[in-house]
DNA sequence: CAACTATATTCCTTAATAACGATATGGAGG
DNA sequence: CCTCCATATCGTTATTAAGGAATATAGTTG
């Protein structure tokens, strides 16, 4: 039960929303996310902690860059399920669309430190 | 983006999951679900409201009965695929388990007015 | 209509959540 | 080794959520 409200848990804030709406498209590292959901630093990589918390998720560091992607659902079938059905979902949002049409233009390189 | 956010909520309570495994068994009033749950009247009403704003459930009055019942699925693709999972999803769960074989001794004609 | 019953709503208190700024960690490069 | 950069964590504050008790509502029965 925990495992399965940590999942319903982690998809009930709107940025970890876009952010998994973000993977869908491309592994991001977290200062691309910020930039892309216009918060803190901090609170991106919060965000994405709950989100690897749930098993929807996963990170693995890149130098000094930690790349983010969606699981391939071996962590949790709760995670699987709603990875696998939001791969249809809220595409249509404008508030989603409009980040995702941004998302081409997101390189972390470009990206000046704001820490 | 709302809709969805309002069924990913609404799931990510444990007395609200357990109301919706409830209710996959049998149509249930508010108190038949504030005995199983154990907790206020009051409690169990706003759970319930919550989960109905989500489209998870509908109530019909009868009599002073209030009788709430999972939806079919026509008022949000969200909810519906939700209740559609957990059909086969935390059988196994011992808080669920326990819930569960505790229903068909729920009666509301022996339920003494806890008001 | 008066008493009762089931449910909804309000009020209050307490706990959980999200955001930010600041600081800590840890790898990369001069 | 010292600095810089990306990320993680901590401390604080504000908003939201959950619980119960008490009250309001509405239908039922005598």
């Amino acid at each position: 039960m925990k495992e399965f409200l940590k999942v319903m848990k982690a998809a009930s804030d709107p940025s970890r929303v876009k952010i998994l709406k973000m993977l869908q498209k491309k592994v991001m590292c977290v200062c691309e996310i910020q930039t892309v959901l216009g918060t803190a630093q901090s609170t991106a990589s919060k965000h994405l902690k709950i989100l690897e918390e749930a098993g929807l998720v996963t990170s693995h560091k890149d130098g000094l860059w930690v790349n983010y992607r969606l699981t391939d659902g071996h962590q949790s079938p709760y995670a699987a399920n709603l990875i696998g059905n939001m791969r249809h979902w809220l595409d249509d949002e404008p508030e989603i669309a409009e980040i995702l049409e941004s998302l081409p233009q997101i390189d972390r390189h470009t990206i000046i430190g704001k820490n």
